[in-house]
DNA sequence: AGCGAGCCCTGCGCGC
DNA sequence: TGCGCGCAGGGCTCGC
């Protein structure tokens, strides 16, 4: 569900809460949730109970809040990714429970006094986990937010985002182009590029008006480079309006919906006509999961 | 390297 | 009204 722009939201929308707070307790609802940390709930209620947290970061589609260090401890931070339903919301502390409360933290802010960061999931999918912090490889900051070269062990093998200040787009460029596989499989590939989602890879090649199994390597740099362009574009415009949402589904801390739905071209408009040419939108089914594509404006490639 | 299948889950809308 | 089915924004691991 959440893809770049819905956790970029969430990351914004927790930074000013949770920067400088200290965890006063945690209470672990549903230890389903916490799958990723593998020394259990307990372990993960009792070692962040007590510890500062220090801001938000976010690299693609995970989000971290990094632990104040310890003296004599290697640093940590508190990894979250929403999965396909997770929430993050942020509550007062007598505030009823949010249906589907998996993890609840409850903070004291030295200006904003005490609230709750409330991490909710339908599907648990999602996870939370206290992970080790471990150095970038091109030695840059580890995500957007983020002030030190860090970034969490199980996010390590993760591509930076097209919003990232240090994405390198002349790196992301070379490796599409030597890939042997399709242009759709390449954008949801978070080891490539991150962040893209079955939405934005669809509006991505909707606007760049290429066709979902054009093959990588038969692209010329320049259209990798408009490729890009377009994608970065439509991560932009939806952040811009706060995200997809097709339902309560997704929401921001405070639990409002965006309005990028309304301005979607090719994910679920099948039927629809093309904001370009009136041909009526299609919907595949590639990849176990669906494509949405313009059957003029994207041709498919013709195979030799 | 690339790819499909299986798995982790709940809940909604639809057709019968 | 009830039931089964398909579908949903993600990602990890395994085996070919």
């Amino acid at each position: 569900m959440p893809e770049l722009p819905e956790v970029e939201v969430v990351r914004t929308g927790l930074e000013p809460a949770v920067t400088g707070a200290r965890v006063t307790g945690v209470e672990v609802v549903e230890p389903r949730s916490l799958r990723r940390h593998l020394a259990g709930a307990l372990d993960f209620e009792r070692r962040l109970t007590g510890r500062r947290l220090t801001g938000a970061v976010r690299r693609g589609k995970f989000l971290w809040l990094p632990v104040e260090p310890a003296a004599g401890e290697a640093p940590v931070a508190v990894l979250g990714h929403l999965g396909m339903s997770g929430q993050l919301l942020l509550r007062a502390p007598d505030a009823a429970p949010d249906r589907q409360l998996r993890v609840r933290i409850t903070l004291e802010h030295p200006e904003h006094g005490d609230l709750v960061v409330a991490f909710a999931d339908q599907r648990i999918f999602g996870s939370l986990a206290l992970d080790r912090l471990v150095l970038t490889a091109d030695g840059a900051p580890g995500g957007l937010g983020a002030s030190s070269p860090l970034v969490p062990e199980h996010v390590a093998h993760i591509a930076r985002d097209p919003l990232d200040p240090a994405f390198d787009d002349d790196g992301f460029v070379d490796r599409l182009m030597r890939r042997r596989t399709g242009l759709k499989r390449a954008l949801l590939d978070q080891t490539l590029v991150s962040g893209i989602g079955n939405i934005y890879a669809d509006e991505a090649l909707w606007a760049a008006r290429l066709h979902y199994a054009v093959p990588t390597g038969s692209l010329r740099k320049p259209a990798v480079r408009r490729l890009l362009a377009e994608t970065r574009s439509v991560l932009e415009r939806a952040l811009a309006d706060g995200g997809t949402s097709f339902d309560a589904q997704y929401v921001n801390v405070n639990g409002a919906s965006g309005y990028f739905s309304q301005r979607l071209h090719a994910y679920g408009q099948q039927g629809k006509p093309c904001a370009r040419c009136g041909t009526p939108i299609v919907r595949e089914a590639f990849m176990n999961r669906s494509s949405h594509l313009c059957p003029r404006c994207q041709k498919v490639p013709t195979p030799r």
